[in-house]
DNA sequence: GTGTTGCCTTGATCCATGTCAAACCTGCTT
DNA sequence: AAGCAGGTTTGACATGGATCAAGGCAACAC
């Protein structure tokens, strides 16, 4: 029921006092999707918005693993670090996505606000007391984590076997299939590093890559973070390593 | 009930005519051990012993995604493929390790015995109605799910950062810790393409690599699938990119 | 014994990508 | 407008692993 100022992330009140969960803009696309409105009020009982700052780690990797969390906005980049420094990002995940899964007693990754965030967090307790109450919650945490190990085994072919020419192109299509209609612009999120840690490149490979698509008409760069993509059947066939 | 005799798959015959599952040798180890004695019959019910070839590949990335399989004894790869035979293995499964959580209406992945392999099959309905019946079993699955997630973020890194050597110390150390009782003799249940196709390197890199290790005394290769780990400290400094 | 077959190791060379360094933007501050 | 500061691009060069090619070794067949 506290509100918990002080604490390193704001908190902006807990919804069971408010509703939120009823009006959530990612209840759609998130794991709340399978609970009834007449239930919101159970689930906001369990649940509290917060705000994170643009840049904040909110997340650390091999930290007890207390709470779960839903992006009800903004975007998150997920990623494992080594001691001096190298960086893979694991993932990003935006609107609606469930973060939490990869855990075991201490999360196994950390995550950052990529801009601006908002996020729902349930206490691990929390959530069993849903899953419980909500049976329904299962097969939904179930696909999710589904979803998650499927993108993984893609990534690790990705990671393992592709040239950076096709981890470019399969990054560029993964972005164009994010989008909700699927246009050929893209707006990416994040920054060449980004990209790079995504990757497993650096930033100057990314940069001369990108260049070298453009110079073959498969994209056009209009801006640093927006990309027009071309040729997407020539970019598939790359990406799939043709 | 009927025997499928025909089956691209031996099917030794129905658990639950024969109450295999109660002793299984894999039950301990595997999401069955949710499930008191008592209710031994109903899982027998739905699930069916198969006896595999060595070197068979029993699940076809991108196929119906139909059935679950748990390893009741032997060793499996799985493994993704490139139109042009680039492979990466993304995971090993063993005594009790469920396979197909990585799948949504079809695989994500290739199955192929590794040995002599024996499997538990349940299909995708049949595991529906347990976990209706045995809803311990979700617990279960969830933590399946989450230790492959989090496997799968330390294969992320490993691929995306590290170098030939810090991958083939963190591959040794990881069989060290599969080993029940930590011994530091490892039999490595899969061949030098194998563990190149595993750690996104060439059998060269590999052998080359396990040569330079033992020349600097972190190791001995007694035999080409049996190593020693001499210096378990410097292996896993190496591993962490120390 | 002598092929034959299927790994595995070793050596020589190549090249995709990393590293290092400088120049170039772009937005922001004063 | 001049000066930063942070990120990006570009160039020159280095190198870790890949590739190509031989040779070694053990298991098995005849």
């Amino acid at each position: 029921m506290s509100a918990q100022t002080g604490d390193s992330i704001s908190t902006l009140g807990p919804c069971g006092s408010c509703g939120q969960c009823l009006h959530c803009e990612a209840r759609s696309r998130s794991i709340c999707s399978v609970i009834d409105a007449e239930h919101m009020a159970r689930l906001a009982q369990y649940s509290h918005r917060l705000a994170v700052a643009a840049g904040r780690t909110f997340i650390q990797e091999g930290e007890t693993a207390s709470d779960f969390f839903i992006v009800t906005s903004g975007h998150v980049k997920l990623f494992a670090l080594m001691p001096d420094g190298r960086r893979q990002i694991t993932g990003f995940a935006q609107t609606g996505d469930f973060l939490g899964l990869a855990s075991g007693a201490t999360y196994a990754f950390s995550a950052e606000a990529l801009g601006a965030l908002s996020l729902c967090r349930f206490s691990r307790s929390g959530l069993t007391l849903l899953r419980r109450e909500f049976p329904e919650l299962e097969n939904r945490l179930m696909e999710e984590a589904s979803r998650e190990l499927v993108q993984a085994q893609k990534r690790m072919l990705l990671l393992g076997r592709k040239t950076a020419r096709e981890r470019l192109a399969s990054f560029l299509l993964e972005q164009h299939h994010l989008l909700p209609a699927r246009e050929i612009t893209l707006r990416l999120p994040m920054s060449r590093t980004g990209i790079a840690d995504y990757l497993g490149l650096t930033i100057e490979t990314v940069s001369r890559t990108l260049n070298a698509l453009q110079r073959e008409k498969l994209i056009t760069i209009t801006q640093v973070t927006q990309i027009v993509l071309l040729n997407l059947p020539a970019l598939e066939n790359l990406a799939r390593g043709g």
